[in-house]
DNA sequence: ACCATATATGTACACCGTAAGCGTGTCAAC
DNA sequence: GTTGACACGCTTACGGTGTACATATATGGT
């Protein structure tokens, strides 16, 4: 007891945490596919069979890693009105998403349903304000899927660059003619491409909520 | 040349076509992971090695393997109505992604963007919708933006069960205080959880797309 | 001081992508 | 024909992955 804390090793004790952080760290730092059981263990200064002793195995490591960052919602403060409630909550929600680059590809290819306690508090945060709203709740789980559907997609689409970006080629990038091959048959692709290659991805984010909230609002403003 | 047909090799040639056809099938069989060097070569009766001589690396014959999909898009036919023009084609757009379940997970994994031809033309089709209704190209471009991101991460959700189906637990699942650990805390989701377990999949895809148009129907609206 | 238990390690295996080199079948020019 | 070039498939091999299994070591209760 006296000397629990003058136990040379008590610092380098592994556990389930500290597994589950370093791997996020690596995730981050370096993205998804870094993640292996070796550079985990690597970087906590120990053999990849040690990490066996407090995760399953990898997939339980990737569980611990998602739930971790759910744990990272913050709560948005308080508001009156639904509407600037329900905008906090779609805001926080990419802010998580985006703190995180690798997390909508790990979301990708997990197929397991997230139930998690945090996960559910995230839910909340999110229905409440549909709720206020005066929806029904077989409207506001489908309005629910929506607003998570953008996010996610919108995020999944800003971080790994599906529609190219103006990094995506040489000097002549944004010139609609050096990609687009035949101007004649996609007039619009042509007159929009330009735009396109300037991505303000906040703007563009909040053309989208605002979009479904005005949508929303048109469905409950019929009613109480 | 008279035995050029006769050739008893002639009927197994390998081409880029044929390795790429068989990575898809492969795909849509038995998922994204199942699709690996040896196992394409094996479904084509051929070794791993051999798939070098038609496409350069992995990475490209996932290239070819999106692009193909690409090809299977329907482009719908004209409508007068531009809001009814772009219901049809995110609906298009959804079909194509859900025929091929691990397509979203495999673009989340592919960070390359998408400029081939068969794509410019998806895009053409979901563009022209939005600037007849007399959108900006600035708008036209956020609301393509808008519109993907909803498809690509309504599927997302659909085809991986990011949040739980009804499949995702015991008898007892659709019931909130099973799965809700503090109903106190959590009022709305709790309120919410069945409906949430009772997916209709078509339904809440409308649903979302609905609110999406009202949304710039109300933009457009106050203009020509 | 001793031992049961928990934890870290070492070794091994099957699978992955793919680099390098080899053999064979096809075809052009002579 | 004969010869040479070449395209294409095969074999082998290397370093990476997740992880099963057996072993060593350290910890904590008695």
């Amino acid at each position: 007891m006296t000397q629990a804390e003058l136990s040379p090793k008590i610092r380098g004790k592994l556990n389930r945490e500290r597994v589950i952080d370093a791997a996020l760290e690596l995730m981050d730092a370096q993205g998804l596919e870094a993640v292996t059981m070796r550079a985990v263990a690597r970087d906590l200064g120990v053999e990849a069979m040690s990490l066996y002793n407090h995760v399953h195995d990898k997939e339980d490591l990737m569980d611990g890693v998602i739930e971790r960052v759910m744990e990272g919602f913050r709560r948005p403060e308080p508001r009156e009105e639904w509407l600037e409630a329900a905008r906090d909550a779609g805001r926080e929600w990419r802010r998580l998403l985006k703190a995180h680059p690798s997390m909508i590809q790990l979301l990708a290819e997990h197929s397991k349903p997230m139930t998690t306690t945090a996960t559910l508090e995230c839910m909340e945060c999110a229905l409440s304000p549909m709720i206020r709203a005066g929806l029904t709740p077989r409207e506001a789980a489908d309005a629910f899927q929506t607003f998570g559907g953008y996010i996610f997609g919108f995020v999944l689409m800003e971080t790994r660059g599906t529609f190219g970006g103006p990094e995506s080629g040489d000097s002549t990038a944004g010139s609609p003619s050096a990609l687009v091959p035949d101007v004649g048959r996609l007039p619009n692709v042509a007159a929009v491409f330009p735009e396109m290659c300037v991505t303000e991805p906040d703007a563009q984010f909040e053309f989208g909520l605002d979009l479904l909230l005005a949508g929303l609002q048109a469905k409950v403003a019929g009613r109480g």
